[in-house]
DNA sequence: GTTTAGCACTCCTCGATCGAGACTGCCAAC
DNA sequence: GTTGGCAGTCTCGATCGAGGAGTGCTAAAC
């Protein structure tokens, strides 16, 4: 674990120089460089020095011999713990993304597209949202629709306001009627309930025929594997601005993370993982488990639309980021997803 | 438009030539080539003419003097229209395709999603897919679920069991026992109806009391905006494929063509232009009204859910792209997505 | 009239070379 | 501990030339 006091205050405002120039430029940060924009008071001499141990000790980094120095993802981590003050958004961006979430549909999926699309655009990077996880879910309403003869349209309305839906084929046909009835018992019954309690109390459910019976075991069966099989969607935006960075110029990179993000199972591990405490998570570089993100960061937060009902948004980009403006605008746009969400239900 | 008669039969068959060995190979198309691998019985001299023949009619041209010759637009026209022939997918991935969308969840999405990947995966191209349409849609089903204070849950099954659901707020609370009443009243009335008679039909239901009336008009102008407002969404999957071709090495191009792609509301446009009678419709470079199309080419066709109810799916690439085999395996997936959706109803 | 061989010409590609520029590390002086 | 000076190292971009691929043209053969 690092510790503010490995470094000494000079050593901290080198880094923190060097850090915020590189993210900037992109270039390389040289001795001169930082003497003459950050350091008017110091030779560029001293700084060399000062460079020479920051790389001894793994903060900076060296990509040749006579060029500059860039951060290491240690360096990365130190900054964001210890010197990056998050910049707030200014007032035109706020504007701009409020003005967004208030055209958004009035609707989950809808509102989840706004958020990643507007999180790409003003973070300039890959934006990444999961539709909302729930844990343990309880359930509001169940409705039963009869299709064609013999198959049946569950509708789960769930904590939160989540819509589950599924198709199921019976043995037997059944009428809409029946079906009506069933739902209308069930409704009575299961409110409030989560699908395991559902499963369990189903044996005590006065089910007037065995006919009925078995149809309601074949749904409650239909609905716990739907649960379990649905894996979770990762919605991405932005990824035309990975192009933008010259660390990508290089298509091999760009082709691992493309597939990492695009069939997303991956990925769903990661966000899923991001602890609901928390208010913003940083994973840097190497400290990503996935190979294909060596050379990435994640911004990560989780926004909330009920009170067991989460999902996760954030950022994608190359190390060299902006922390401090990215960690605000995803916070940001966390919070307008909270509220356009909890909007939904009032 | 162009005949087959404009190009005389060994015109047409270097023209063939050309086409096939450049889609494969990437490289222009030499007469020495030309004569070693396709031509034995001619010179490379006497194709040579022909080959300057068909750079003066516009079907080849040359990227530098010392090159060999690539098709252009209106070439790969001519050979889709009159050359080609589908180059049925081998067994292995017509099975493979099947074994992939019967592991596929029973559920739109899921089916659709699946389409998509499947669809990029055996084309190494870019897939596009996008969600049913409904032409005139029938509703089948009306479900209103209350759930905070004043907000109801509208739930319209329409025909080919696509499903829409909305929030909507209300000026006043109701309770969910006279939501039920209403649906149920709803249901035995509007079954069948397209969303345009119910509404006309509002005037004449027995709504019992004012409130009620007034209630049901405001879901009903809800459905209709709903209908409007929500564009189609258009599903994608492979854009790492795009990386492997060398037409997209500079980053540029990529980074028009991934635009269109994230933002999706003109390629939308473009995917609900597909005539639902037609076969296959390929677009070709230029063909295309979108600039950022200018190099590639469009496979499309269209999957039917229910009578009324189609959606597209199809194939972007360059320009350079196999049609013998890509037309084969979209309209191979095409079916297999028509089929997994058929037996969601089932 | 069509086909073919031969040949000069054009243009791209790729590797090697070279100089300019940037930055360092080290040393000696302050 | 700090600074100026300087030699050394490495990258980057431009330039050049050889090699190669393919053409178009001409004149002769079929």
């Amino acid at each position: 674990m690092l510790e503010p006091t490995q470094l000494d205050e000079r050593k901290q405002r080198i880094l923190k120089a060097v850090v915020s120039d590189y993210t900037l430029t992109g270039i390389p940060v040289g001795s001169q460089v930082l003497a003459a924009k950050y350091f008017l008071a110091l030779s560029s001499a001293t700084i060399r020095n000062e460079l020479a141990d920051l790389v001894g000790t793994g903060y900076l980094q060296q990509p040749h011999t006579s060029a500059g120095r860039i951060p290491t993802d240690r360096g990365y981590r130190y900054f964001v713990d210890f010197l990056m003050q998050p910049e707030a958004a200014p007032v035109s961006i706020r504007r701009a993304v409020k003005q967004e979430f208030d055209n958004a549909p009035h609707q989950l999926e809808g509102i989840l597209e706004k958020a990643a699309m507007v999180l790409a655009q003003i973070t300039e990077n890959v934006s990444l949202v999961t539709a909302p996880q729930v844990t343990e879910a309880r359930i509001k309403h169940i409705d039963l629709v009869s299709l064609e003869a013999q198959s049946v349209l569950i509708i789960l309305v769930l904590e939160g306001n989540l819509i589950k839906q599924q198709i199921v084929n019976l043995e037997h046909a059944i009428s809409q009627e029946d079906l009506s009835h069933m739902a209308a018992m069930l409704n009575r019954k299961v409110r409030g309930q989560s699908a395991e309690e559902l499963t369990a109390r189903i044996v005590q459910l006065g089910a007037d025929r065995v006919e009925q019976r078995r149809i309601l075991e074949r749904l409650l069966e239909s609905i716990k594997n739907h649960q379990a099989q649905r894996q979770t969607v990762v919605l991405h935006d932005g990824v035309r601005n990975l192009l933008r960075h010259p660390e990508f110029v290089e298509v091999n990179r760009l082709e691992e993370l493309l597939e990492l993000i695009e069939q997303g199972a991956q990925m769903a591990g990661i966000l899923q993982q991001v602890a609901f405490e928390k208010d913003v998570e940083i994973i840097i570089g190497r400290e990503n488990t996935s190979t294909g993100l060596r050379e990435c960061s994640l911004v990560l937060t989780t926004y909330k639309m009920a009170d067991r009902v989460r999902g996760t948004v954030g950022v994608m980009g190359p190390t060299r980021m902006r922390y401090g403006q990215i960690v605000a605008r995803v916070r940001l746009v966390s919070q307008m997803t909270s509220e356009a969400l909890a909007n939904l239900g009032n």
